[in-house]
DNA sequence: TGTACATCAGTGAACGCGCGTTCACTGATGTAC
DNA sequence: TGTACATCAGTGAACGCGCGTTCACTGATGTAC
């Protein structure tokens, strides 16, 4: 009797997990990713396992594979959903601020700023996630990217308040004091010898001189 | 016949390993070292092992214990090795420019930034250090530990130099710096967009006009 | 409203593998006489 | 200058363990009629 008794399963894309469909498969992703990021602060980026995860999470480590491809899959995952949300208030804060030129963006920066630290503060993992975005080359093309898809965001603002400078040195302008915001906020979460508010302070004073600057 | 053949062996130390004494032993110490920065680039922080290193060194496992207490202890001395000839480079330059004053010290800041990212660049594994420093919690003591010895020193130079600063505020604001030095030196081995020299013009741009002004 | 059935979500157990580290040991080097 | 011996440097093999991942499967949910 060569009869199948299962109907054919189609194989899934190899390149990406199916997004989940149902509210309990999302709830189970996001947990996964809430642990992971957990995890990422206690254990750190060197011992952190998809067992670990997966056994935090209160599931089989099977389930996690029906999310993501692999354990690259969840850290990059992880980290795409941080900078977003950080992005987010970026281009948010563009949008208000804009209308009112320089002066206006150079007044909000420290603003800009606290609201980034207090997204990556209430991020299960925080600025490990930061963190290990740098460390892994698996990971770090990730970093690069949102940093630019930012300072191509920012250019767009810039740009027209500033006709008399050269829009390639302004982008790589911008791109510096993109670099330089993220590493602010790393560093809010590691030098504790500084109140944040004067961390805040002065970086957005550092960043005000060179976005106020003409050729 | 219980007669004991060989003589005791008292037991090393629990904290370190004995330093190495003859000049074979500095060799091989050296060539973990340079091998496990090599291999921190190549396959990067969480899959880099001691019996990987130990390999590509040609030596066995146990002789990496000989010199490092384990697994972190190479890491470890690897990062401060870096740390400890990017910082010999700082105080020599302060101590060739501080007798010229602000101008002086401005004038020669992409110099120094140059002179950094030259030391990353011909230490194996490079950059990768600086980042696993950031990222494994085990470790991100050793570049604050460095960064805040940084500042001191050259608290030592600007104090006198900005009578009128706050020498709290003063500590702040070249404790950021010093932060942002060491991003940019990150950056330049990660954003290709940017010519290095474009860079280095900028940043010291940036921080020229920090440590410039007064209150 | 009931039900047959397709699809989605998650399980339980296991796999081969390389990990970090240690052990008892040997070979190489330095040194006191 | 030779040599006995203490110390230093490195070996070879193995340990228990948890890793990342997959398999064939079951249970939960949604839906067409």
């Amino acid at each position: 009797m060569p009869t199948a008794k299962r109907p054919k399963r189609k194989a899934e894309p190899a390149a990406l997990r199916a997004a989940p469909i149902q509210e309990r498969a999302k709830q189970t992703r996001d947990r996964l990713l809430d642990i992971a990021g957990e995890l990422l602060g206690e254990v750190g980026i060197e011992r952190i396992s998809t067992n670990m995860i997966a056994a935090r999470a209160g599931v089989s480590p099977a389930a996690l594979y029906r999310y993501f491809k692999d354990k690259y899959g969840v850290l990059e995952a992880l980290g795409r959903r941080l900078m977003d949300r950080q992005n987010a208030l970026l281009f948010a804060w563009l949008d208000t601020h804009k209308a009112g030129g320089l002066d206006a963006l150079g007044a909000h920066t420290a603003e800009l700023l606290r609201g980034t630290a207090e997204i990556t503060d209430n991020e299960p993992g925080g600025v490990w996630i930061l963190r290990a975005l740098r460390a892994v080359p698996q990971l770090s093309h990730v970093r690069v990217e949102s940093h630019r898809e930012v300072t191509d965001a920012m250019l767009e603002v810039y740009a027209p308040l500033l006709p008399k400078v050269n829009k390639r040195r302004l982008w790589q302008r911008l791109r510096m004091t993109v670099e330089y915001g993220y590493a602010i906020d790393e560093m809010l979460h590691e030098e504790d010898r500084i109140p944040r508010e004067d961390v805040l302070r002065e970086a957005a004073a550092m960043l005000g001189n060179v976005q106020l600057e003409d050729e």
